[in-house]
DNA sequence: GTCGAATCAAACTGAACAGTACGGTTTTAT
DNA sequence: ATAAAACCGTACTGTTCAGTTTGATTCGAC
């Protein structure tokens, strides 16, 4: 048994909660904030409009939490920035850069993400701190571990890049057209990812840039 | 029906319109299409909410021209998208690559082509021939033309690139990521554009690439 | 000056929608 | 079994806003 007292906070269940925060999800991702109406939301979680507002105090601030979990979900998800990868010898790099760049591209590829860039950047000039938060997440997550990775390449004396910044940039960016300018207004689900064969051939462009 | 007497057509007055034009880009810009209110859009104008109902038959239709008009304008501006170019030694292509960067670069990082872009992107999943208009615009335009300079050089001799399209995109990329993934959410005016040095060396690194 | 077209200001209509109130039903703990 | 807590559905409130109506005023041609 447990001695928890019943304070009377905001979350009764987490479940509940749960399910709510799902729901609202699936409907701000398709209409997003204006298009969204509270009672699609109730209605989409399985849940009264009421036990909504007992769980999260408006709208707005139900929306933050969701576009906030879904960028952090997003992030968590790529091993590839997160674990240590081999950069002592240009295969290695180039091994590595590739897989980034395809497990990158896969995310960013797919509807979810495009629909909640969509959302976030319509929302920016009222909700600045969620715009800055999803420039750093993956995008620039992304242009932080290449330059680490460069940087180590580097001193190891695998390649050879006078400005890492610059190096950085061109990488990325050359990578992320497939997905930016265009897939973010190609509203019919997601954009198809650039093949392996592809991301190689960049990749191969930019390392003779480097050695 | 007499199809005799004087057709009421739309435009009465080709100043009227324009100014309606005028004050409604300005709101558009600052608020979003949600945003905007059509009284505010009257007041802007100068111009009452009827005469405006006169000359536009609807917000949507009013915002539809404005966008329109604006990537038009925009992408007119930009002489170094038409004007022929000299690729025929490895220093012209090097320069004329660097003023087709500046150039664009300057005209992306404005305040008017990033809230424009906002403004797009949150509606096109309503009015998507507007998106795919944006998109061809500048980046989708300046793509092309990168390509077909490559081209030509490849052609002279002056480069070696076996795969046109992924050069392309590793050099526009490059150089659009100092806009858009940032740029696109920082809402407190227009985001810094790269210097020309820093551009000089992304192209210098790009070209160590193709040589 | 006169007449009609164009414009203006302000009030109105109807719909959408965030958030609340309320009365009834289910769940959970004891 | 019972009561409290959580939940449901529906209806209500107040506001915002696109688009319309009205009725008055200005402008331009003759």
């Amino acid at each position: 048994m447990e001695a928890s007292k019943k304070t009377r906070e905001s979350p009764r269940s987490a479940a509940k909660r749960a399910q709510i925060h799902q729901g609202a999800t699936r409907v701000f991702l398709a209409e997003g904030f204006a298009g969204a109406t509270t009672d699609a939301i109730a209605k989409a979680a399985g849940v009264s409009k009421q036990t909504l507002y007992v769980y999260y105090r408006s709208k707005e601030r139900l929306m933050v939490d969701v576009l906030t979990s879904l960028l952090s979900r997003l992030n968590h998800d790529h091993a590839v920035l997160q674990d240590e990868r081999p950069v002592d010898s240009l295969p290695a790099l180039r091994t590595t850069l590739i897989e980034l760049a395809s497990e990158v591209l896969e995310t960013v590829s797919g509807g979810e993400y495009l629909a909640l860039s969509r959302v976030i950047i319509a929302d920016s000039p009222r909700v600045p701190e969620i715009g800055r938060l999803w420039a750093q997440t993956i995008t620039g997550g992304v242009r932080l571990r290449v330059a680490e990775l460069l940087e180590r390449a580097r001193e190891a004396g695998i390649v050879v890049v006078d400005d890492v910044e610059a190096a950085t940039r061109l990488l990325t960016g050359g990578l992320l057209t497939y997905i930016l300018p265009d897939g973010i207004v190609a509203v019919n689900g997601p954009v198809a990812a650039p093949e392996r064969e592809r991301v190689e051939r960049i990749v191969d462009l930019f390392l003779r840039a480097t050695t």
